[in-house]
DNA sequence: TCGATTCGTCGAATCGATTCGATGAGATGG
DNA sequence: CCATCTCATCGAATCGATTCGACGAATCGA
C-alpha cells in the first residue's frame, strides 16, 4: 500500500531520489541511501510493477508457450516448464504460462499487450503459427527444440544433439565390448512426421555403425505399447541375438522391459540396455546406463537465448549483463554459460541488420551418471 | 503500439469513450461501438496490461506456487501447473510460476508488487511461511490440498477425500468377490511426516474392513523402491494370500509389479491390483483398474476458489461472476461446478467478519474407466 | 411548451513509478 | 575572489489506460 512517495516523505527526500536509490542508476551519497532504505524497510514499501512496466516498457516476465494438444499432457512440458522458471529467476524474470490449446491468440494477447518481455516457445513444429505471429509483432523469442533441417528465420534456438546421443549410446556399448547392438529407434509416426529428435537419433545410430563397425540393428517403435514389445521382441529374435538394446522410444519403456522379462533374458547378464533421453519422472524408472535428456542445461540456453534476445529496446540483441549481474546466481550462471558448448552462430544467416548473430545451441549429451555398462556374456563371445 | 488515443481519434471519439466500448462499463451507441471496433482491428490495437492494471488494481494475473524442494521434481507438479493454467484462462486470469526454492521472498514481491490478484498454493505444510505470508499481506489464497486436520485459518482449499478413494478401492475389491485384500499404503516416511493423504489413506482401509467384514491387511510401503517391494513379498505371503492388492504408493509401481511377476503371480489371474492416487504421466503406465487423483476436477476447483477470493477490492470473498461469464468456456464451468461435490462451508468459522464462508472441497473419488476388477480365482474360492 | 429525465459522450483527474533537464552547494583553479 | 566544474538532489513530464462528474441533446409527461 505503500507508495514512493510514501518513502520519499519519510525519508525527507524527493521521488525520485527514492527511484535512483532502488535502481542504482544515478549516484546517491550514503547517508540518504541509508535514509531510503531505512523508510523502505519500515513501510515495507514494494514498488508496484505495473506502474514500473508502464513507465519502463519493461515488465520482466517472459513468457512460456507450452505445448498443449487437446487434453494431452506430456510429462516432460511440466519439467522444463518449472526448470525454465528456475533459470528465468536467476536472470531477474518471472515466466506466465500460456497454455490455451490455440497458443497463437494468448500469445499475441501477451506480446501485444506487454505483459511480457520475450516468449520461450516450446516444441516448435515446422510451420509454426505462434512463431510467425511473434515475428510479426517484432517480439524476441528463444525455442526449445528445433524444426528440421530449416533455420526458423534465424530465430534462437536450444536443443539436445540427437544424433550425437545416440551416436554415444552405440559407441559405448562397442567400447564394452559388444559387437551387435539394437536400436529401437524413435515411433514410426514421429519419424513419417519427419521430428527432428526421430530423424537425429537413426543418422546417429547409423553413423556410429559406420565408425565401429558393429552390427547395428535399427528398427522403429510404435506408439502403441504392444507393438512397441513386439518390435523389441523382433529385434531379439534370430540365432544370433544382439547382445546390446539401446532404446529412445521411451514412452513404453515399461512394457518393453516386461516383454524383455518375458523372453527370459535377464538384465544385465543376458542383455545391455541402455536408454537415450526422456525421463519425465525420476522415481519409477528402473536404474540403467542413460543419456538423459539434459533438461536443466537446456532450460537454462534457452532462458538465457530469451533474455539476450531482449534488446535495449525491446527488439535486437544485446547483453543483457547489466541486470543480470544484480540477481544472478552463480549457480545458474555457471551452468548457462558452461553447460552449453557448440554454440554454433550463423550457419545460414539470413539475418536482417548487421547486429550480433542469433545464438543456436546444440547440447552436447553426455552419459548421466549410474550404473556401468556391463560387457556381453563371456559364455556367448562376441562376433 | 497504437494506444487507445490513437483508436479514439481515428474513430473521432474520445479516449474514454474507446476504454467504454471495450470494457462495456457504459452504455455506448450501436454506432459508435462499431466505428470503435473498426479502429481497433484496423490499428491492431491491444490495450497495455500494465496501464489497466495501474488504474484499476486489477491485474487479472494468478500466482502459482510450485513446491520446489532442492532440485526434486515431481512429476505431478507441473502437471496441476498446466491444468490449472487451463482453467485459469477459463476465468480470464492468466498464470505467473513462482518455483522459488523458498517461495516467501518470491511470493511476498508478486503480491506486493501487484503483480497478481490471488495465489495458489500447492502441497502446503502445516507451518507453511507462504501462507502466513499471504496472509499477512492480506492477500487472497486458495490451497492445492490441505495440512493435517487444522482448518488453516479458513482459507479455502481443495482435496482429494483419500479416506474415500480407498476406501472405495477395497469396497469394489469385496464387491467383485474379494474376501482377502492387502493395502500397500503410503510411504513410512509418509506416514511419519503425517501427511494428509497417507493417514487418511489408512483410514479408509480400516473403515472398508469395519464397513465390508472383509479382512484387510495393511502395510505401509517404503521410499526406496527395493524396500517397497519386499513389503508385497510380505503381504502376498502366507498360507492363504490376498487376491486384491490396493495399491496406493504408486512412485516404485514399477519395481513392485516386477516383484509380483517374479512370485510368479499372474495379473489378472492369480491377483486383482488396483491402483489409488497419483498417475504423472497417463502413458507408460499398465492398464490396471484404479481410481486416479482427478487432476482436471481440482485444478478447476481450486482456481475458482482462488478467483472468487478475490473481492471487489480484491480482498473479502465475492462471486466473479461478471468478468467469468464474459470469458468462461462452457466445458471449464461445467467441470468446476458439477465436477465438485460436498463443499462443506465452515465447519469452524474463525473467519474475520460476515462474508461469505471460505469453502473447503473434498473432492469424492470414482472409479477411472478401464479394465473391470475381476474376481477371485474359482480354484481358490474366497473364504 | 416547459421542466425533468434519460442517453450518449466528453474532459480531466488519477494510478505509481521512471527519467531527464535544472539547480544549488561545494570544490577547484587561476 | 570570482568563474568553472562536479556532485547530489529536486521537479515535472510521462507512460496508457480507467473512471467519475459534467454536459448537451433527445425524449417524456403534463
Amino acid at each position: 500500500m505503500a507508495t514512493i512517495k510514501d518513502v520519499a516523505t519519510l525519508s525527507g527526500v524527493a521521488p525520485s531520489t527514492v527511484s535512483y536509490v532502488l535502481n542504482g542508476s544515478r549516484k546517491i551519497s550514503e547517508d540518504t541511501r541509508t535514509r531510503v532504505l531505512d523508510a523502505v524497510r519500515e513501510l515495507g514499501y514494494h514498488p508496484r510493477a505495473s506502474a514500473r512496466t508502464l513507465r519502463s516498457a519493461r515488465s520482466d516476465v517472459l513468457v512460456l508457450a507450452v505445448p498443449r494438444e487437446a487434453g494431452k499432457y506430456r510429462a516432460m512440458d511440466g519439467r522444463f516448464a518449472v526448470e525454465i522458471s528456475d533459470a528465468a529467476r536467476g536472470h531477474g524474470f518471472d515466466v506466465l504460462m500460456m497454455t490455451d490449446p490455440d497458443g497463437v491468440r494468448g500469445l499475441r494477447r501477451i506480446a501485444a499487450g506487454g505483459q511480457a518481455d520475450a516468449a520461450i516457445l516450446m516444441a516448435v513444429q515446422e510451420e509454426d503459427a505462434r512463431l510467425a505471429a511473434m515475428r510479426e509483432l517484432g517480439f524476441p523469442v528463444a525455442l526449445l527444440g528445433h524444426g528440421n533441417e530449416r533455420d526458423e528465420w534465424g530465430v534462437p534456438w536450444v536443443d539436445l544433439d540427437w544424433e550425437a546421443a545416440v551416436s554415444l549410446a552405440v559407441r559405448q556399448a562397442v567400447a564394452a565390448g559388444h559387437r551387435r547392438v539394437a536400436f529401437l529407434a524413435s515411433a514410426e509416426h514421429e519419424i513419417a512426421a519427419r521430428r527432428g529428435y526421430a530423424l537425429h537419433g537413426l543418422d546417429g545410430a547409423r553413423a556410429a555403425a559406420r565408425e565401429t563397425g558393429a552390427e547395428v540393428v535399427i528398427r522403429p517403435s510404435a506408439g502403441d505399447p504392444e507393438r512397441a514389445a513386439a518390435r523389441v521382441r523382433e529385434l531379439l529374435a534370430g540365432s544370433e541375438p544382439p547382445t546390446a538394446l539401446v532404446i529412445q522410444h521411451l514412452i513404453p519403456l515399461t512394457r518393453v522391459l516386461a516383454e524383455i522379462a518375458a523372453l527370459g533374458i535377464r538384465l544385465p547378464a543376458d542383455l545391455a540396455v541402455i536408454l537415450v533421453g526422456t525421463l519425465p519422472d525420476e522415481s519409477g524408472t528402473p536404474d540403467l546406463p542413460r543419456i538423459d535428456l539434459p533438461v536443466g542445461r537446456m532450460s537454462a540456453a534457452v532462458t538465457e537465448l530469451a533474455v539476450r534476445a531482449i534488446g535495449a529496446d525491446g527488439r535486437g540483441a544485446g547483453p543483457a549483463e547489466t541486470k543480470a549481474t544484480a540477481t544472478l546466481s552463480a549457480t545458474t550462471k555457471s551452468a548457462a554459460t558452461a553447460g552449453t558448448t557448440a554454440a554454433d552462430s550463423a550457419a545460414r544467416t539470413d539475418g536482417d541488420g548487421p547486429g550480433p548473430a542469433p545464438r543456436r545451441e546444440l547440447i552436447t549429451p553426455r552419459m548421466t551418471p549410474g550404473p556401468a555398462l556391463s560387457p556381453p556374456r563371456a559364455d556367448r563371445p562376441a562376433t
